[in-house]
DNA sequence: CTTCAATATTCCTCCCGAGTTATATGCGCG
DNA sequence: CGCGCATATAACTCGGGAGGAATATTGAAG
């Protein structure tokens, strides 16, 4: 189970942060330390976390490094959520199949679509 | 941030295991102590995790009270990925759109579109 | 080669989460 | 009404993860 670094990874709030940050665009540490609020070495051990889980990597300009986003194992999570998926379209239909368990509702004419 | 819980809950492989093991079908606690390999207290208290993120629902038959997935939280999951998804379908999109960033290559008149 | 700026790493502390054992609760049955 | 089964909760221990301070590393510039 490979993804399992990929969970914890996303398991932090602060990381999630980070993550959503460099969706909008890549960033350096600099950036990152002051959008999250976070001390220099706490943000740098984040990003170890993200970086040992695929999420992002790294580019090296002169002594910044830039940090990037890799949709490869967000694009795992969702193969892993796929499955998911038909159950809650399956639990949305049965919604919109009328709930007609209803004991008392003589059954509206309310046909809103 | 409702969905830390969220996350919290599905970060730990066991609780992983018994929501995909709920995804089949519903369970009492004891198919899924059994299933999981853990003992009975802290198999009750993943589901007690899993029930307070959201994740799972309990009906009582008898002595046995048996869980069940809810689809919401899991949909949300899915809302929180929506942004990422066009990030990657760019990457494949710029994949597919051949890497034309080659030196030595002379400019392929390969218009793709 | 020295120095400075940007980032990573180490060491330490603390809190939280997971597991186990023991015990409580609730329900059906005789 | 007391017993046994299925599940939940409490009390406790333990390891790991998160944060901060101090230090090491790397690259650029002079």
């Amino acid at each position: 189970m490979l993804d399992a670094a990929l969970w914890t990874a996303l398991a932090d709030p602060h990381r999630r942060a980070m993550v959503a940050l460099l969706l909008e665009r890549p960033r350096s540490v600099g950036e990152i330390v002051e959008a999250c609020g976070l001390s220099q070495p706490s943000t740098s051990k984040h990003l170890k976390v993200l970086r040992e889980a695929g999420l992002v990597r790294v580019r090296q300009d002169a002594q910044r490094r830039v940090y990037a986003l890799d949709p490869g194992p967000i694009a795992a999570l969702d193969a892993w959520l796929a499955p998911y998926r038909a159950l809650w379209n399956k639990s949305l239909d049965a919604l919109g199949r009328r709930l007609d368990e209803t004991p008392d509702a003589p059954e509206p004419p309310a046909a809103k679509d």
